[in-house]
DNA sequence: CCTATTAAGTCAATTGTCTTGACTTATTTT
DNA sequence: AAAATAAGTCAAGACAATTGACTTAATAGG
C-alpha cells in the first residue's frame, strides 16, 4: 500500500516449482537407491505412475538418466530400473586455503575426473584471484578433454574457504584469509568464469562432499566435524546444509572453552587445542610446507611426546565437541573428517572411545554415533565441487519457491 | 523391482501442495505484516494479482481474512487491506510438568482466551491421563463458551513436556517424568480428544510461542534459550522449529560442562548450573510448592548471599552457552525466556553484559545479540498452543510434499 | 477543471502439471 | 492353458497458476 513499505513474507510458488521438486526427487531417489524401475519411483515418491513416467522420459531425454536392461522380478511384466547418468552434468569445485588453491571437477555421482593444484602467492585476492583463475581454466580445459560434453553440461562452480565471513579482519592474519574472507569473492568468480558460483565455509564443503559421497550419504541428520588447519562443522539438518542467518553457521572452533584443567576462567577458542594449527605449533612444523601432511604422518606414527600432549588436549576437547553437538542436534551420527593423515584421525577417534554419555546413546540406533569420513586434503576441494550438484539437483525447500529479481526473503 | 526392498526417497508433490503453500504463506504474510492489500500480497509473495486474487477469496469464504475499510494511497485505485480473522482458527495448548498440568486455549492471532490448570497427582501417566483430559475437556467447554464458533475451528492440540523424549529413565525421577517420556503420550491425547496432536519439549514450546507472538516474531533464524526448571534450547532454523532426528534438539541442559573454577576434569550436566531446579537446591525451595515463583522473587529482589552464588555459577555458563549457540548457528538473535520470574530473568541477561565475543559480533546487526523473551510460567502452554496453529498454517517444507499412509521419509 | 497517469483489482481464455481409469504387455502360478 | 500379478502406456480430465486486456478509482499537472 505505500509505496516502499517493506513487506516481509516468504515467496509462493506455481507448477514450474511443483516439477522442479519432483525431477529432483527422482534424481535423489536414484542417486540414493543406485537404481529403480519407474514403478519403484511411483511407490517411493508418491507420485502416480503416469508422472514418474513423464518426468523420466524428461530426464532421459536430458541425459540425466539411463535405463539397463529389464529384470524379471517375479510375476509381473519385468521392469526397467533406471540410472543417473554419469556423464549428465559437471561441475568445478575451488578450494582457496592459506598458501594453496585446489580445483576438482566431479560429475553428476560424484566422480572425481580432474585436480589441480597451486600455490597461492601471498598478498591474498589481489595477487591471488589471478592464479585461482587460471587454475580453474586449466581445470576446465582438462575437464573437456576427458569429457567433451562437459562444456555444455557444467551446472556451476563451488567455492570453499576457511570462514567466518564478513567480520570484521583479525590482527594477526599471515596468510590474509580475512582478506579473501571480505572480498567478493562470489562476484569475482561469477564473472570470471561465466559460471553460477556457491560459497562455503570449509567444513560445510567437507560436510557436502559426505553428504554426496560419503558417510552420511542418505542421512537426513548428521553432523560433520571438520578438523583441518581450523576446527569446524558442516550440519546437515533434514537433508540440506544449514548454513545460518550470514553463512557462519558451524564455527565451532572459534567457541570459547576452557583448557583442561584450567584453574582460571580464560576461555580461549577451541581451535587452539584441536587442529592441525595447533599441533603444527606443538611440533614447530610450518604450515606452508607441501610435505606437511607427510611430516605430521611420519611423526605421528612413531611415539612422540608432543603428540601425545597434542592428542590429550584435542581428545578432551573433541569429546565434549561431540557431546555437546548430539545434544543441541539429536543427529543420526557425526562424522569427523578433516584434512589430516588418515593415521592421526585414527588415533583421535580412538582416544575419543568411550564417547561421553548423551542423548544419542538410544537402543534404537542404526548409525554409530562417530564414525571417521573423508581425511583428505582434497575433502574440501571434492565438496566444493559438489555443492554445484547438490544446488542443481538435490531437492530442496528453496527450489520449490518462486524468486524474486528484488529484495530477499 | 524386489518385493519388500526398502527405497529411500523424498516425497513428490502436486498442484494441492503447491496451493496449500501459497495459502500459508498469504496467511504468513497477513500475520507478519498485519495488513495487506492483494497487491501488496502479489508483490511480497511473487505471485500474480489474480492467483492472489483467488486465494484471498477462498480464505476469506473460509474465514480466515477478512477486508477493511479501501485506503487511499495516492495516485490509483484504493487499496483494500486484508487481514487475519483472530476467531478463524483456535487451538488448544497442554502444558505436562511436574507436579502440575496447564491449559491454554489460543486463537488464530495466538490471543490466550482460556487456561486451566490442575495439580498432577504422584504416579506418572496411570494417575496423572485421567485429569489432563478433564482439564482438556473444560478448557474446550470454556472456549465454546467464550467463542461458540471454535468447536469446529479447532485445529488440533499441541502438548509440552520436559524432554528427552525416548531415552532410558534415569535412576533418582521423583516425578516419574521419564515416564510420561516414554508414555504413548500422542496416541492417548488423540484418542482421548478426537484432535489432532502434536509434541514438543518445552524448550521448543517456548520458541514456538517467541515466534508466533514473541521476540522471535518473523526472525527465521533465532535461538531460543528456555530456563525453567530444566534448561533447553529452542532452534528456529529457516523460519522452522528443528526437532532433529528423534524429537530432542536442543536438550541443551544435558550438555557436560566443567563447573567454574572446576580443577578435575568432572563434566557435570550444564543444568545442574544453570536451571530453576539448581536454584531450589540452593535455597532449598519445595519446587513443588505452588508459590514458588513468588518465593523467589522475593528471595532474588533482596540481597541474598545464595542467590548471589546460584547467579555466579548460572552467568558463567550461560555466558558460554550463548557463545557457542552463536558460533555454532550464526542465528539473528538470542532469546533468554523461561519460567522464571521476570525480575531474576532481568538480573541473569544484565550480569551476562558483555557477552563474550563471537562472530555474532557484526556491524550490520539489527537485533540485539541477546533478548528476554517471555518469562512466564505459563509460556510453555502458549508455546503448546501455538504449535497447531503453526503446524496448521505456516508455511513449511514438509507441507508442500505429499503423504504417504505408509512409512515416512 | 479537465486530462493523463497511475495503481488496484477483475475477467476470460490459456498453459502446464499431475491424476484418473481403462488398457496393453509380459511374466509366474496353478 | 487360464488366472493372477505387476509394469507401464494412453487419453481425457482436473486443478491451479498465468496472461493480457479490461474496469475502476484515485491523484498530478497543465
Amino acid at each position: 500500500m505505500n509505496d516502499m513499505r517493506l513487506i516481509r513474507a516468504k515467496s509462493g510458488t506455481n507448477q514450474e516449482g511443483t516439477s522442479a521438486h519432483n525431477r529432483r526427487v527422482m534424481i535423489d531417489a536414484l542417486r540414493l537407491n543406485g537404481q529403480l524401475s519407474r514403478a519403484d519411483l511411483a511407490r517411493a515418491t508418491a507420485l502416480t505412475k503416469q508422472t514418474v513416467s513423464n518426468i523420466i522420459e524428461d530426464l532421459e531425454r536430458d541425459g540425466l538418466v539411463e535405463s539397463l536392461e529389464a529384470v524379471r522380478n517375479g510375476r509381473g511384466q519385468p521392469s526397467t530400473p533406471y540410472r543417473l547418468v554419469p556423464e549428465g552434468a559437471f561441475a568445478i569445485g575451488l578450494q582457496i586455503d592459506r598458501h594453496v588453491t585446489r580445483t576438482i571437477a566431479v560429475d553428476l555421482v560424484g566422480r572425481v575426473l580432474a585436480r589441480g593444484e597451486a600455490n597461492l602467492p601471498a598478498g591474498g585476492p589481489a595477487t591471488g584471484v589471478r592464479t585461482i583463475l587460471e587454475l580453474i581454466e586449466k581445470t576446465r580445459r582438462d575437464l573437456t578433454e576427458i569429457a567433451p560434453q562437459s562444456e555444455d553440461r557444467l551446472v556451476g562452480l563451488g567455492a570453499a574457504m576457511p570462514g567466518p565471513f564478513g567480520i570484521e579482519a583479525d590482527d594477526d592474519d599471515p596468510w590474509m584469509m580475512a582478506a579473501w574472507q571480505n572480498f567478493p569473492l562470489l562476484e569475482t568468480l561469477a564473472t570470471g568464469t561465466g559460471l553460477d558460483v556457491g560459497l562455503q565455509n570449509d567444513a560445510a564443503a567437507a560436510a557436502t562432499a559426505e553428504r554426496m559421497v560419503g558417510a552420511a550419504h542418505g542421512v537426513d541428520h548428521a553432523i560433520c566435524i571438520y578438523l583441518g588447519y581450523g576446527l569446524g562443522a558442516g550440519l546437515i539438518l533434514n537433508g540440506e546444509l544449514y548454513r545460518g542467518a550470514n553463512g557462519n553457521a558451524g564455527e565451532i572452533g572459534m567457541i570459547l572453552s576452557l583448557p583442561r584443567g584450567a584453574s582460571l576462567d580464560e576461555r580461549t577458542p577451541l581451535e587452539h587445542r584441536a587442529s592441525i594449527a595447533s599441533l603444527c605449533r606443538l611440533l614447530d612444523l610450518d604450515p606452508a610446507d607441501p610435505e606437511l601432511y607427510a611430516h605430521i604422518d611420519a611423526i605421528a606414527a612413531g611415539p612422540d611426546e608432543r603428540v601425545r600432549r597434542w592428542l590429550d588436549a584435542a581428545v578432551f576437547e573433541l569429546r565434549a565437541a561431540v557431546q555437546a553437538l548430539e545434544t543441541i542436534f539429536d543427529p543420526q551420527t557425526v562424522i569427523l573428517c578433516g584434512g589430516l593423515p588418515p593415521g592421526l584421525a585414527r588415533l583421535l577417534v580412538e582416544a575419543m572411545i568411550p564417547l561421553l554419555p548423551s542423548i544419542a546413546d538410544r537402543r534404537d540406533r542404526s548409525l554409530p554415533r562417530l564414525q571417521i569420513g573423508f581425511t583428505d586434503p582434497w575433502a574440501v576441494a571434492i565438496g566444493a565441487a559438489a555443492e554445484p550438484i547438490s544446488r542443481t539437483f538435490d531437492p530442496r525447500f528453496s527450489a520449490i519457491l518462486k524468486t524474486r529479481e528484488h529484495a530477499a526473503v
